[in-house]
DNA sequence: TGGCGAAGTTTGAACGGTCAGTCAAGCCGC
DNA sequence: GCGGCTTGACTGACCGTTCAAACTTCGCCA
């Protein structure tokens, strides 16, 4: 039967197509008709695979959120430093400083996820556990560093993890609204600065832009 | 003609109920009525003095962030030392740690600005001015402890105050989330730590909880 | 091999509820 | 009694959801 395989696919189109569109309309003014059009189906087809707008709508926050994590730890766990793990989660973490990286702009969703996990429960618990996922994502870094001698401070790596973690979300609201005294490049110096600081470390030259 | 005093008034008055409401609703399920209900008024009159649901709701989220920064500003001119004067607009950021206040929860309508700046202009200018402003008033606090020499650090105000305000910002996300991990006290720790790490500062024994 | 039918997909038209916005008619202060 | 204020019933559009009918797939049997 092919139907497993299928349905599992038109499952994960219809989630990406949501993502997308949420991404450009915002969640509020998105319609089913607009994520029938996206995925190239009808829109009583959407109803099919969804028991409701609203649940599609959750379910494709999370699972864009997913994906970006899912690519950003693969990327990270490939390098040997530490040092050059927490650049390049800095570089993935600042929206628009890596120009390739097709702007399917996470930050925005997370601003969407936060404003639904405010009044629902189980958005909320979905927020809870994605966010520590983050911080520990970071973390890991440190202790990675810690370890190899690569980051000499000795403090409570969840402290150290929390306020990085923080301030990355706090800058990088600032940057993807557009804010023209927060760009991308002095976001990213600014988590370069502190990181290197609390951490510390030395990263010389290497903070030239890409 | 009491015309403009009592025209003054109503528009006020309405701003003030849809701030409220938004913040118990979330702006995506605050209709005209709800507005109207909590102003004791008639959904008509709503729209006699707003143009549109959009207008007034965008007005509302100005309004009421201005109205939470003449508060905190008013209050922090009192104190006369820049360590009290920071610690204090600390405790007034994050959520749920003065119990006092009435909790209409400044932090959940900043996010329904940051979802609604993303796509409409007009209120991604106003999000830009009152994110500059935030930012000010703490460059404003180091510049007075600096100049007091409360402060030892000289590094540039704005990037230092432009840390702070994001990480602040970033934790509150968490901490108006009802976050397990991430709690009022946390913050508030975290925060201060920062503040007297980057602004070279002791803060000794009045580090306490309120 | 080929064709039958059942189960799973897909469609789009139709329904119904919900609101934003309108308006005609009253109210009240000056 | 004029002019601004206030009401609340009404309207029209919009969109989530339902549903019956069509289409596709594929296992099964002759």
């Amino acid at each position: 039967m092919a139907t497993n395989r299928q349905t599992k696919d038109r499952h994960q189109e219809i989630l990406d197509a949501a993502a997308r569109v949420i991404t450009e309309r915002g969640l509020a003014e998105t319609r089913i008709s607009d994520v029938a059009e996206q995925a190239g189906v009808s829109p009583g087809l959407i109803l099919y695979y969804f028991e409701s707008k609203d649940r599609l709508l959750a379910e494709a926050l999370t699972f864009a959120n997913d994906q970006f994590y899912l690519r950003t730890s693969r990327e990270i766990r490939r390098l040997p430093s530490a040092v050059d793990q927490l650049r390049r989660l800095i570089d993935l973490s600042v929206p628009g400083y890596l120009p390739e990286y097709e702007r399917l702009d996470e930050w925005a969703l997370w601003i969407e996820v936060w404003v639904r996990a405010l009044r629902d429960k189980e958005m909320a618990k979905d927020r809870e556990v994605l966010d520590e996922r983050w911080r520990s994502q970071i973390a890991d870094i440190i202790r990675n560093g810690r370890s190899s001698g690569e980051f000499g401070s000795t403090e409570d790596v969840d402290e150290l993890a929390l306020r990085l973690a923080s301030l990355i979300d706090g800058l990088a609201i600032q940057v993807v609204m557009n804010d023209s005294k927060v760009t991308p490049e002095r976001m990213h110096r600014a988590c370069m600065h502190v990181a290197a600081h609390e951490l510390g470390f030395e990263f010389a030259k290497s903070d030239v832009s890409p």
